[in-house]
DNA sequence: ATTACCTAGATTTTCGAAAACTTACACTCT
DNA sequence: AGAGTGTAAGTTTTCGAAAATCTAGGTAAT
């Protein structure tokens, strides 16, 4: 029995945890990528322990893991940081990323198949939505970005290599530290930005498999995200 | 005070290792590159915990980091087996690393300084040497792997980006085990090879900073390590 | 014969305390 | 004052046992 190869691989989140030493990972995952805590923050296992109502076996392993991830990081004996910020940083992120993002892409335009295409479709409708919802209330700024990082997900999902697929996950989360941070700074998306446009345009290159339109418009929107929130990690950086 | 862009970035080998952790971490890592433990063989933490004579948070800590390199599997549990082998696998993982190590060798070779120059230098002399002792009496094959390793470490060390950087020395080492599969299959090297010769071209090609001319290299020599032990892994798939 | 259920043994996961290490502060000596 | 030293408190790391979960084999019911 062979393998469908167009097909999207697994989007490993909604698998059910089975031990605390997952749930853990997850919940200090999303306090960081949140940032209730700060880059460079101290993080002291007595008060995590507390926080999150575990022993320091599961503690330390979920610790280990995000510091491959590189969002903490630990020095032997002298505890653990959240890793700190910086513009220098943050532009070899994106750069880093476009490349990356570029390659899934190609490849998934290439290998895509129908059940791919489908994703994707529903993918941008949840996304739509979304959108519509946040231009009348203002709430729901979790849901969107839920949405968001979704929907590119499954734009590079049919690239057919799990390693290049969790390394960009890995990138993906590490920027959305710096877009919730330059975000809460500058208090509000730009409003002169039509992102969910960008996102049709994106998705319909894809599925017309015009690999090197849909490239130049993922690296478009990478690096308009860069430079709208540039100015705000400048700001922080001091 | 501003860092120095061109200059490599630290080998993350050499460091002293401060906590059972860290060392296990390295005696499993070693154990599994060099096959001592068979693709899909049952990794059970007493075995292990008597092998290396550690308590179990040191191992478990090691081997989660393992799963997240890719070289070990692990399900809740359930326990853990060193990740499997298979032709797709490899053809999937020299593919990315042709995009990888040539990305970062492109930024390198943009960015290097004197300093790397001149390590590139003195990894290659290495090299030369121990290919030299290689070619009279046979032993000493971990060594050649050892600065072979380093070579290609430091060919890309000043690209900038330290993500990159661990990203290529994660597949390197993926690599690294169906190398020594292949090798251990076909008992020795090709012989119409002229591997030194390769490497040395690669080197002169990215110190004259001719950076398409050193991809292209880079990238012929990863395709012809890959064609060489395809067939071997082809029937150790089976 | 097959399925369902139960139990004992094997294995993994988690906890809490002990051990090892770092840091901060007071003290002495030059 | 400043450098060095020792000690106590704070923190991380490790161990060993207890708890939780899985696996295999046997028994009973259909």
């Amino acid at each position: 029995m062979t393998k469908a190869v167009g097909q999207p691989l697994a989007l490993d989140d909604e698998s059910p945890s089975r031990t605390i030493n997952e749930t853990t990972y997850r919940h200090l995952r999303s306090d960081l990528l949140r940032c209730h805590f700060a880059p460079n923050a101290r993080l002291r296992f007595d008060e995590l322990r507390l926080r999150y109502g575990v022993g320091v076996s599961p503690l330390r392993e979920a610790m280990s893991r995000l510091q491959s991830e590189g969002l903490i990081e630990i020095e032997s004996h002298k505890g653990a940081r959240v890793t700190g910020i910086s513009v220098t940083d943050f532009l070899d992120l994106a750069e880093l990323r476009i490349t990356i993002e570029g390659a899934a892409l190609a490849k998934a335009i290439e290998r895509g198949d129908d059940r791919w295409e489908a994703e994707l479709a529903g993918a941008f409708q949840y996304l739509l939505r979304v959108e519509e919802r946040m231009s009348e209330d203002l709430a729901g700024n979790d849901e969107r970005e839920l949405r968001h990082g979704r929907f590119h997900t499954v734009l590079v999902s049919a690239c057919g290599s799990r390693r290049l697929l969790d390394f960009r996950a890995v990138l993906y989360a590490q920027a959305e530290r710096y877009r919730h941070l330059a975000l809460a700074y500058t208090k509000g998306t730009h409003p002169k930005r039509d992102s969910l446009e960008e996102h049709r345009r994106l998705m319909a290159a894809a599925v017309a498999r015009k690999s090197k339109e849909a490239c130049a418009l993922l690296r478009d929107h990478l690096q308009l995200t860069t430079e709208l929130a540039l100015s705000a990690v400048r700001e922080l950086e001091g």
